[in-house]
This record gives structure tokens, C-alpha cells and sequence, in this order.
DNA sequence: GTACACACTGTACTATGGTAGAGAGTCAAG
DNA sequence: CTTGACTCTCTACCATAGTACAGTGTGTAC
């Protein structure tokens, strides 16, 4: 049971132009066609959109997120390079998550401050941060 | 000591248009200026920009970082204000620290996959994050 | 068989986050 | 007092990530 554009489209929750522009830009492949030349999408390309959009949240470009999506093992061939390209990865993954709690401490401290009836007059996130500035 | 515009943007590692663009944006205000019209920065705006350089890395919108650095106690005024906004991004952050070390558990369970020889012909990324869909 | 929703391509426009260049003034060294 | 590096404003351009629209074809319900 393929899919026409507008399915994917509403089932993802993004316009139908998106989805053209995800094609171009590589990100979903070409889909088959009827004779009328509709694309017809498999049932999991919803689940492909929805991931693109989620991954975009989080600060990927399409660029990136066209990375992310090509990690995939292939019968074991080229696994090593399939695997460092994934270490790599969860490598960046893992920095941005320290950076975000680095930035969340500093959010903690100044809620502290706070209840407290402190004032931190110069911005304490821009504080917080500062030892992390050298990478 | 005052800097001028070229030493903040070398200290920052910025062009100097991207300085004038972030005051034109608000993240930077407005600084004095020298009789002849110069720009004068005090020395911790170099690490103002910094920090906006690596909030923008870790995929905040320019807007979303003016609010950011907008989050500050002043002498126990508005704290009730501040505080939920600082709640509210504290939340977001680690919403977003969440979903990737969702990510971040998918390509762990690939690179375990590939060194056990199997293929995992569906991305497993992708997998890996329908259960996080629906919110 | 004619509405009407939906699909197709192609081109053009939008917003965000900058970057580049013109034309002019400024500062510091020699 | 001139040369060169630096600064100023203003306008125009660029890439990314879409969105909108024109003009045309399709599919189905009545």
C-alpha cells in the first residue's frame, strides 16, 4: 500500500513541497512512480520525515542529517568504515550534550541565586561556560 | 582599556560585519563610541560572542540566544520572571540532551551490531528514535 | 462528463545568518 | 604629510531551508 505525497506529507506534519525538497537535496530517496508519474512512498517514509525533523531540533543541518541517515550496516562490508563514521558521530553527539549541560548548571545556579535573593549582575550562563571557552 | 571592533572579532574569531550584524540583532548592545565614531568594547565582550558562537553550535537560533543572554537576576527585581524563563530553558535543554543520547544509544547499538558481523539493513538511528516519536 | 481535490514541474520569493564592496573618514609610523 | 591599516555606513549579495504560485495533468464522485 504506497503512499501519495499528501499521506507522507500530513502523516509527517510537514508541506508537500518539503518532501520535494528533501529529494532534491538527497535526503529521501526517489520514490517509485505510477504511470501518471505520482510518487508512491513506502509506509516508513514517515518515520524518516518525522527524523529529519527531530534531528533538525536538535541543531543538525540536512547536510549533517544526510550523514546520520546514511549510517546504516550493509552485510558487513565496509563496516569499519561504517563504524568509525558512527563513533565519529556519537563522539559529537556527546560533546553537544556536555556543552547543553554545562549551559544547564549554569541555568541551576542562577535559579539558585535567585531563590535566594541574589543578584548576579553580569549573566551567569556567559559565566558558567567561560571555563569550556577553549574548545 | 577599550578594544576596538577588529580585536573583538579576532579575539572571538569572527569577521567584523558579524559583530556589526549581532548589534544590529540586539545580542550585543550598543557600545560606546570614541569621538571620531569607533566602537569601544569593554574586554568581556569577546567572550560574549563566544558564547553566542557556541550556543548557535549547539543549535540555538540567534533569537533564542538573545534570550538567553537576556536571563539575568537583577538586584532581586522581576526574579519570579526570570526564574521560570530560566526554568522553562532549563527544560528545553535537557529535552534536547535526551533525544541525543537517544541518538546517542541507536549508534551505540550499530557499532555493536557491525563488530558482531551482523547487518542492520533498516537505519537503526531511525529505529532507534520511533519509540521518542510522539512527543 | 464535469467538478474538485490532488499531483506534476518549474520558477520565484521568503527568512535567517551572515559576507562583500563602495565610498569616506581616522589613526600611527616614518 | 603621506601611506597603510583600520573604521564608519549603506547597500547588495550569498547559502540554507524552505514556501508560493503558475500552468498543467490526474483521479474520482456525482
Amino acid at each position: 500500500m504506497a503512499l501519495t505525497i499528501g499521506r507522507v506529507a500530513k502523516g509527517a506534519g510537514v508541506e508537500i513541497s518539503t518532501l520535494r525538497y528533501y529529494e532534491r537535496r538527497g535526503l529521501l530517496s526517489r520514490p517509485g512512480r505510477t504511470r501518471a508519474g505520482y510518487r508512491q512512498y513506502p509506509e516508513d517514509e514517515v518515520l524518516r520525515v518525522r527524523f529529519i525533523r527531530r534531528a533538525q531540533g536538535l541543531g543538525f543541518t540536512l547536510e549533517e542529517i544526510r550523514g546520520l541517515l546514511a549510517l546504516r550496516v550493509r552485510g558487513g562490508k565496509r563496516c569499519g568504515e561504517v563504524a568509525s563514521a558512527a563513533h565519529a558521530t556519537r563522539d559529537r553527539l556527546r560533546a553537544r550534550c556536555r556543552e547543553l549541560l554545562q549551559m544547564d548548571r549554569a541555568l541551576s545556579r542562577m535559579i539558585r541565586a535567585c531563590r535566594q535573593g541574589r543578584a548576579t549582575d553580569a549573566c551567569p550562563i556567559l559565566e558558567a561556560l567561560e571555563p569550556g571557552v577553549d574548545q
